[in-house]
DNA sequence: CACTAAGTGGAGCGTTGTTCCGTTTCAGGT
DNA sequence: ACCTGAAACGGAACAACGCTCCACTTAGTG
C-alpha cells in the first residue's frame, strides 16, 4: 500500500540518489540510537552514528517529531491496520478493543521515552503527537463505536480521551516493577464496561 | 506541627540571618517563576527574579527537586493531613479516596508541569517523586486499605501504582478541553468497586 | 573594632539545539 | 567525456541552559 505523503514527510521520490540514501542512513541510525538513549538522543550523536553532519538531519527532518514519525512510521501503520482486523476475529468488539489496546500499549512501552514525547507538555513534539493521533484516533473511534454498538460498554467515552489516558498511563521510567501500566489500563476498561446490575 | 528536617531539605535555623532571608526571596521567586513559565523554568530566569546569584539558589537547594519541593511543601502537607480527615468525615470509605484523590488531582493540574516532573522519566527530579511517595503514598495506603475493609472495593491494588496512574494521568498540556483527566480517574475508581452482581 | 567563617555573585565551562555558508557532488545537456 | 547549475553536504558558529568555582562581601562574635 501507498504511504507515502503523510503529514510532515516529504516523499522521497524525485529527489537526488545520494539525498535518498542520506535519508535511510540517517533513520538506520536513528533507529539505534533511539533504542540505546531514547528519542530524545541529541542530534549530534545521530549525526555521528550515521556519518553525516547534523544539517543533513534538519534538512531532511526539520523536527525531531517528524525524525520520530518516521523511525515508527512500519509500527504505527501495522497498530493501525491491526484495528479492522482485529474487529474481525476477536470474540466480541470488547475483547476487540481490549487487543487493540494491548497492542498499543506494546508500543509504547517498548519505544524508550516515547509515550512521555507523545504527551509532553513542551511542543517540540507537538507533530508527533497530531501524526499519532491522525492516524490511531479513527481506529479506535471505531473500536469504541463497535463496542458500544454492541452493548458492551458504557456510550459517552470520547476515543481522544481514552487514547491519551492510555499513552498517559504508559509515562515513566521503565521496568519500575512496581508500576504495571497494563494493570491499570484493564481497571480503566473494567470501569467501562457496564455495571452488571441495575 | 513540626515540618522541619524532610529530605532534602536543611533546617533553616542555625544559619545567619542573610541566609535565612535570602532563602526566603528565593522561594518566593520561585514560586512566581514556576507559575507563569512552570517548574522547568531556567535557574538564571529565578535568580533574576530574586534578585540573586545562581550559585544562591543552588547552595540553599542542590537539585531543583529541592527547590520544587521547598516550594510545595506545605500543600503537599496539607493534602497528607486531609487523608485521614476525609476518612472521618465522609460518607464511606470509598467516598473519602474519591475525595482524597481529586484533592491530589487539583494539586496538581493547577501547577504547570508538576505531573510531568513527578514522572519524567529522567531522573532530574528523582527526589521529587522520593518526597512525595514518602509523604503521600502512606496516606492513599491507608484510605484504600479501609476501603478494601470496608467491602468497597477489590483488594489487590497497590497503592503505588495507583498514586503513579493518578499522577500519570494528569501529565501533559494544560486546558485542553478535549482532555479531562478526572472523567478517566472516575473511570478507573469505578473498575475498581467490586462488580455489583454475580 | 577587628577578625573569621559563612555567604554571595557572576564569570566560565560543558552540553545541546539550530542556523548559516563555503564547498562538494549529482544529473542532464552538449 | 565534459560542463555547469542546482541540490545536497559538513561543520563552524551562535544561543540557551545547567552547574561549578573562586575572589569578594558581610554578619556576628570577642
Amino acid at each position: 500500500m501507498a504511504t507515502e505523503g503523510h503529514a510532515g514527510e516529504p516523499p522521497s521520490r524525485g529527489k537526488r540518489a545520494d539525498a535518498q540514501r542520506n535519508r535511510q542512513t540517517v533513520l538506520a541510525a536513528a533507529a539505534e540510537v533511539f533504542v540505546a538513549s531514547g528519542v530524545d538522543a541529541p542530534i549530534r550523536q545521530i549525526a555521528a552514528r550515521a556519518g553525516v553532519g547534523m544539517a543533513t538531519i534538519y534538512r531532511h527532518f526539520p523536527t525531531r517529531a517528524d525524525l520520530v514519525t518516521a523511525v515508527y512510521h512500519h509500527q504505527i501503520e501495522e497498530c493501525a491496520e491491526a484495528g479492522p482486523t482485529l474487529l474481525a476475529t476477536a470474540d466480541s468488539p470488547f475483547d476487540a478493543l481490549r487487543q487493540w489496546i494491548d497492542l498499543f500499549v506494546d508500543f509504547l512501552v517498548t519505544k524508550h521515552g516515547l509515550a512521555d514525547a507523545l504527551q509532553s507538555d513542551s511542543d517540540r513534539f507537538a507533530a508527533l503527537h497530531t501524526y499519532f493521533l491522525d492516524r490511531l484516533l479513527p481506529v479506535c473511534a471505531h473500536l469504541l463505536d463497535a463496542a458500544v454498538d454492541a452493548g458492551d460498554i458504557r456510550p459517552g467515552t470520547q476515543p481522544y480521551e481514552l487514547m491519551r489516558g492510555i499513552g498517559n498511563l504508559c509515562v515513566g521510567r521503565d521496568n519500575d516493577p512496581r508500576y504495571e501500566p497494563r494493570r491499570l489500563i484493564a481497571l480503566l476498561l473494567q470501569g467501562l464496561q457496564h455495571p452488571h446490575a441495575p
